[in-house]
This record gives structure tokens, C-alpha cells and sequence, in this order.
DNA sequence: TTCATGTGCAACTCAAGGATTGCACATCGG
DNA sequence: CCGATGTGCAATCCTTGAGTTGCACATGAA
């Protein structure tokens, strides 16, 4: 159930965590539909190397392949990104929670020191 | 300016990349505040590299560290995160707002055909 | 002071993954 | 059919980073 969260969450940011793979996606977004070897003319690695970082973007649900003749287009797909968006949010949120309940203790504490 | 939101972007990602890191920043936030050796017997690796990893999380403003006596507390700071998720969900939007005018433009196109 | 406990520094091991290269296979255009 | 272009697969190199170990230093408690 929520284990596919964690999953979401841990192949998203496990992608996102390589520059060249965030410069990929910010290629794929403005590009739209590209293939891989246009995206190589675009980036200073190999073809082959931009390939394995498409398939995990792929993997990662970031992003979506699709062939058309002899060639495949990539594009971004957002889902994946918008959960672990709302997932680091929640966290955000959740620590600002607990600091706030320690704070209070504290100034109870200190509260009753005086 | 918005390098400033990149590097930290950067930062975040990067050390939430790795699960121990994450796991230890899940024992900060329930815990509190907690030194780098009390974090070692909770976890199956040793103190040094938890040591590394606190001082990681901490280089990206996801924890602070204070001295108290001979024993050094570390606690979560939620800042970046929270700007972290900010950035996500602005990107997430951008997708979003891109898909969605890409697929106007193809119904156009389609609507054209016919 | 003396012992125990907590930190810090440094060198080292080792596996993971980013990147390249070479070649074989598929597909489009002439 | 045939050359050109785009993909896929596999082996390899090499840097990065997680983790360990050993030891020196600092501080608290007896």
C-alpha cells in the first residue's frame, strides 16, 4: 500500500539525485518528444549513456518511451514527480510538527524552572 | 539568486538519496535531538560512517548538529526540505502545464485532418 | 588523577554506477 | 536491393562514495 509510495519515492529521487538525468528531463520538457540520439547532440555524453539514464527515468516512472518507426520517443510524465512532491511536503510538514511539539515542552520546562 | 534554490535543491536530493540517510533522518525526527553514537546502536553500521552521513545531512541544511559538554546533538531542520518540495511541485506543475499544451496543440492538429 | 566514554582524523577496502567503445540488428529512403 | 541512420546488447574502464578500522584527543565521573 504505502510501500509503493516508498518505492515511488525512492526510484524518483534516486533518479533525480544525477544531474545529467535532471538535465534530461529539463531537455524532455521544453522539447517535448525527443529520441534519444537527439537529446546525445544536445548533451556532452554518448548516445548510449543518455539511453541508460532514459530507462532509469523509465524505471522511475519520470518518464515515458514510445516507438514510432525505427526511432523511440521519450517524454516527461509527471505522476511520479507530483507523489513525491506531495510525499516531501507531507515530511516537510511532519518535522515541522515534532519541532513545534519539542519547542512547546521546552518552554514548558523552562516555565517550570523559574 | 534562484542558484542559491539550486544548490539546495542539489543538496537535498543528493542526500536523501541514500536509504541509511534517510533512515537516520527518520530516528532525528522521532527522537529528537540525538548524538551521532546513540544513532550507531540503532543502526547496523558503524558510528563513523554515521558520523559522515550526519555531517552530509547537515552540509544540505537537513540537520544542525550542537555541542553540549563532550557529546555533540543532532537534530532535523526542515528549511530545505521544505524549499526542496516547493521546487518539486513548481517543477511537477511545469510538466503538467507543457503536457497539457502539447496535447491542445495535437487536437488541433488532429481536428485539422479531418 | 585516573578511567571510561564520546569525538575527530586518516588511511584503506570495496562495490555501484556513470561513461565509453565496438559491433550486430532493424528500418527508412533512394 | 543497398547505403544510411537509429537502436540494442555487451564488455570494459574508472571515478565516486559508503563503510570499516585504528588511533589520538577531549571531557565527564569516580
Amino acid at each position: 500500500m504505502t510501500d509503493d509510495i516508498r518505492d515511488t519515492v525512492d526510484g524518483v529521487i534516486g533518479a533525480l539525485a544525477d544531474p545529467t538525468r535532471r538535465h534530461l528531463l529539463d531537455l524532455l520538457a521544453t522539447h517535448g518528444e525527443v529520441t534519444a540520439t537527439t537529446l546525445a547532440e544536445q548533451v556532452p555524453v554518448s548516445r548510449q549513456a543518455i539511453v541508460k539514464h532514459l530507462a532509469v527515468l523509465e524505471a522511475a516512472g519520470l518518464a515515458t518511451s514510445r516507438k514510432s518507426g525505427r526511432e523511440v520517443l521519450y517524454a516527461v510524465r509527471p505522476d511520479a514527480l507530483n507523489a513525491t512532491a506531495r510525499w516531501m511536503t507531507a515530511l516537510a510538514t511532519e518535522w515541522d510538527r515534532r519541532l513545534a511539539a519539542v519547542k512547546r515542552i521546552a518552554e514548558a520546562a523552562e516555565r517550570d524552572s523559574r
